[in-house]
DNA sequence: ATTCTACTTGTACAAATGTACAATGAAGGA
DNA sequence: TCCTTCATTGTACATTTGTACAAGTAGAAT
């Protein structure tokens, strides 16, 4: 898997692309499934999403029975670096520092988390 | 200010709230000189998105001779608790740790950075 | 063989987005 | 007073996004 550069993604294709990196491979009816309960959204238009993502160049497929099964054909992490750095441009004209800073303030973060934390950035 | 619920504001948008922010209050023009010299966007441009900014109710405008004077309508942090929310609920289900191993990871961040985000852990 | 299912593919369609031109109007200079 | 200069307002328009139905089809069940 190499660096393409593919157009971006829109937030609900975001979202379904995560539960497929989630999942590894899945099909229509097993990203349904990992959807949280809160986000109703009908089987048709996640369908659509991953074909558009497929389209944009972030998935695959293979066909299993008469099921797509969908997989990523971009590293997760490639794309997570665009978006984090696309964020940090518009939000914060780039600069990760206020971004870190309101994390960590953000009280989201458990207490071992933080200390985790503290062990990555001890040993950077 | 208070906290309303005001529609997201789309990537493009969000560049120029941005930039209103930063500068507390800005005319059309101040923004365009304000825009990065890579990020090259017509002037009529900035200022339908300011006008869409307004209609969201994410800025007001004062009247200084002809220009409008933008200044931002909601607290930038509500906005970007929102935003960053969101951000997270997309790309990382919500959990806010990926993220900030990524930033910490990233050498995005100076030394420096990273003994303030020490402090900042420490007395958290 | 017929019907039921679970899928895909095609299509739809309103709203949002990104981008910008044209017309209009007031203010300042010649 | 008349022209030039900015600014605003109205409008435009192709594309993307969010959301989804309907028709077609292959395999499973009866």
């Amino acid at each position: 898997m190499k660096h393409h550069n593919l157009p971006a993604t829109s937030p609900a294709e975001t979202e379904i692309l995560r539960l497929i990196w989630q999942l590894k491979r899945a099909t229509v009816q097993e990203v349904c499934h990992q959807l949280p309960a809160a986000r109703k959204i009908a089987y048709a238009t996640v369908q659509t999403l991953l074909r558009r993502l497929e389209k944009k160049g972030y998935l695959k497929h293979d066909l299993e029975g008469k099921a797509h099964v969908f997989y990523p054909s971009v590293e997760q992490d490639h794309v997570i670096r665009r978006s984090v750095g696309d964020f940090l441009d518009r939000l914060f004209g780039g600069d990760p520092r206020p971004l870190m800073q309101f994390l960590a303030e953000d009280g989201r973060l458990e207490a071992k988390d933080l200390d985790q934390l503290r062990k990555l950035i001890e040993n950077t």
